[in-house]
DNA sequence: ATGTCGTCCGAAAACGTTTTCGTGTTGAAA
DNA sequence: TTTCAACACGAAAACGTTTTCGGACGACAT
C-alpha cells in the first residue's frame, strides 16, 4: 500500500526545497530545465497529486457546492440533481447532496454543518416544514456571511437571493384552460395544503382559469391533501360524489392515483374522465394510460441554478458582487398523452 | 455582511494567544475559569464555528464519503443514495454524489479528482462501460493508496473490497420458478447484454430454473437488449412470434414496455400473458396493471454499504485493519401484484 | 533562602500547499 | 578587478486548527 506522496517527501528525496518542487510542478520559469525535468519525472513516477484540502484551505474555496433537497426519491428532484451535476462538473465543481427529509431541523443542521468553509455555496429547495414555519433565519444567516445561495422550485419571497422557478400559476392556468377548451365544466383540482408554495400557486392558476371562463369555483371540487399516505379514499370520494368530468392534479402521484380510483369506480380514463398531472416524470410516461402532464424540466432548472451559483462564485473573485439578484423562470409545456381526450 | 470569525481574530480582540482561545473553547482544564468564560462568551456572540477545512487538513480526514453511481434518474439508485445519506448523517458524515453517466472516463475522472484527500472513502456501482471494458485500475489504485471502497449492485470479482449485493441469480431463479409453478411453459426472458453483471446473473438464474424443471432453454425466447432506446419493436416481435405465456424482465422498464406492447398486440396482462419485473420502483407500483416484481431494497443496500464503509474508516484509526473484506447479500422478495395470475 | 509544586498561559510545530521575497552564484560588461 | 544583471533556488509566511512542551509566577514547605 503506497500512501499518497507530498511535496515535502519529494523535496526530501531529491534534496531540494519544497518551494522548488512546487514551482517545478507548476512549470515556473524560476526553475532550471534540469531540476524541473527531474522533479516532474519523480512526481509522475510516484503519481503525485496535490492535496485538495490543503489547496482549499489556502485558496479559501473548496470547489464544492451543496444542493439541499427535501427528498431524493422524487423523480423531479433527481433530475434537478442531474442538471446541477452536469454544470458543476463542467466547471470543476463537486456536488454535495443533502436531504432535508422535509424536516426543518435537518435543513438547519445541514446548512450549519457546511457553512464553515466546507462548501462554496448552496442550492436549495425548501422543506415543507420550513415553508410551514416560515422560519428562514438559517438561510438568511449564511447569505449574510457572504455565501451565495440559489433557491429553486420551493422558494420564498422572504429571502433575497437568486432563484430558479417555473411559473406554477401560469402552468396550472394553461392546463386548466386546456381542459376547459375540451368543453369540460366540472373540473376537479387535487392539490396540496396551502403552505407548500408551489401547491398554492398551482391552485391559484386553476382558479384563475375557471374565473376567466366564467365558470364558478366549487369548493367541493377542490381536494387539498395534507398527508401523502392514505389519501386514496379522499380522491375516490371526490370522483364519486361530484360527477367530475376532468381532473387537474398538482403532481404525478395524485394524477395516477386518481386514474386508478376512477377505474375502480367503473370510470375509464380518458373516456369518462380526463386527467392532467404535473411534473413529467416516470409515472406519467409509463402508466397506462400515459398521463397528459405539465412538464417541469428539472434538468434545466438544476443546470440553470448551478450556472447562476457558479457565476456568482467566480465573479466574487474580481470585483464586489453587485447584490443584484435575479429570478429565472424556466418554461413549462403541456405534454399531451393518453389521459386526456 | 459579517464574515466568519477565526481563532486568530478572537485572540487578537481579547488579547490572549490563539492556543488559549482554542483551549478555552474546548473546555481545557489548563485554562482558568475566568478566561474560559470570557472567551466562550465572545465566541458565542460572534457565532464562532471552527473551520472545517482546517480541521480536515489537520486530522487528515474529511468526514465526507463519495458515492458514484451510473445515473441518478434511476429510482433504484436514488433509493440507495437515500440509504447512504441516512447512515452517513447519523455518523456525522457528508455525502458527495458523483454521476458516471455510464461512462468509464467520467468514472475515472471523478475518482481521481477526489482521491486527493477530498474524501475519506468511496461507495460505487460500476458504469456499464467500465463493466464492458473490464478495466478497474482506477479502483485498484485508490484501494492501494489506503482508501476504503465499498462496491454495490454492479460489482466485479476482479477487485477485492467490501461489497453489498443481492443474489441476482437466486432472485431470478425464484421469479422464474414462480412462473413455472403457475404452469407456464413458454417463458420469455428480456434481459441486458451480458457484460452488465447483474443482467448476466439474472439470466443465469432464469436458465437454472428452466433446467431445474426440465424445460428446455429456447434461445428465441431470450431477448438481450443492448440499446435502451428503440427496443420496443424487439419486444413486440418477441411476444408476437413465439406465443409466449409469461415474461420475466430484468428491470422495470423492460417489464412495463412488455406490458404495453402486449396490449398493443391485443394480449392482456395478466389474462393472456403474465409479467414479472425486477426492482420494486415507482413504475411497478403505479403502472396499470401494477407489476409483480423482485424487490431490491435500495435503501437497505445503501445503508449497509455506508455502514460498512464507515466502520472501516473508524476502525482504521485504532489498529491496523485486517484486510478481511466481506460481501453482504441483501435479501430480495417477490412482490406479487396484478401482472401475474 | 532554597526547592518543589501547581496553575495558567504562550510559542511553536504540524497538516500540505502556493507565493513573495531574499540570497548566493555565475558570467559578462566596465 | 569591480559591478551588475540574470539565473536558480531556499526561507518563510499564509490559510485555521489542535496539541505538545515549556516557561513564568506564586504558594508552600523545608
Amino acid at each position: 500500500m503506497r500512501k499518497k506522496i507530498t511535496l515535502k517527501q519529494i523535496a526530501r528525496e531529491l534534496d531540494v526545497s519544497i518551494s522548488t518542487v512546487s514551482k517545478s510542478l507548476r512549470n515556473s520559469l524560476e526553475i532550471s530545465e534540469d531540476t524541473r525535468q527531474k522533479v516532474q519525472a519523480f512526481a509522475k513516477f510516484y503519481n503525485y497529486k496535490p492535496n485538495n484540502i490543503a489547496l482549499s484551505l489556502k485558496n479559501k474555496k473548496t470547489k464544492t457546492i451543496c444542493i439541499i433537497i427535501p427528498e431524493i426519491i422524487h423523480h423531479f428532484f433527481a433530475t434537478v440533481i442531474s442538471g446541477v451535476e452536469n454544470v458543476a462538473n463542467e466547471n470543476g465543481y463537486n456536488v454535495l447532496v443533502c436531504l432535508s427529509d422535509e424536516s426543518f431541523d435537518k435543513e438547519v443542521i445541514n446548512i450549519e454543518m457546511l457553512a464553515n468553509g466546507s462548501i462554496d455555496g448552496f442550492i436549495i429547495s425548501l422543506s415543507k416544514e420550513t415553508q410551514q414555519k416560515k422560519d428562514f433565519h438559517h438561510i438568511a444567516e449564511v447569505i449574510n456571511q457572504g455565501m451565495p445561495v440559489v433557491m429553486f422550485d420551493r422558494v420564498t419571497n422572504d429571502i433575497l437571493c437568486d432563484k430558479v422557478i417555473i411559473d406554477d400559476s401560469l402552468a396550472a392556468f394553461n392546463a386548466t384552460q386546456f381542459l376547459i377548451d375540451k368543453g369540460f365544466k366540472k373540473i376537479a383540482l387535487i392539490t396540496t395544503v396551502d403552505y407548500v408554495s408551489v401547491g398554492k400557486l398551482r391552485t391559484e392558476g386553476y382558479i384563475k382559469a375557471l374565473l376567466n371562463n366564467e365558470l364558478k369555483v366549487d369548493e367541493n371540487l377542490i381536494l387539498k391533501i395534507e398527508d401523502t399516505e392514505n389519501f386514496e379514499d379522499n380522491i375516490a370520494k371526490l370522483i364519486q360524489n361530484n360527477a367530475v368530468e376532468a381532473i387537474f392534479a398538482v403532481n404525478e402521484l395524485f394524477a395516477v392515483t386518481a386514474i386508478k380510483e376512477a377505474y375502480k369506480l367503473g370510470k375509464k380514463v380518458p373516456d369518462d374522465i380526463s386527467v392532467i398531472g404535473f411534473t413529467d416524470g416516470i409515472i406519467s410516461k409509463y402508466s397506462s394510460p400515459s398521463i397528459t402532464t405539465v412538464s417541469q424540466n428539472g434538468i434545466k432548472m438544476g443546470a440553470k441554478a448551478a450556472k447562476m451559483l457558479i457565476e456568482r462564485l467566480e465573479s466574487e473573485e474580481e470585483e464586489q458582487q453587485d447584490e443584484q439578484y435575479s429570478t429565472e423562470v424556466i418554461e413549462t409545456e403541456l405534454v399531451k398523452r393518453e389521459s386526456t381526450t
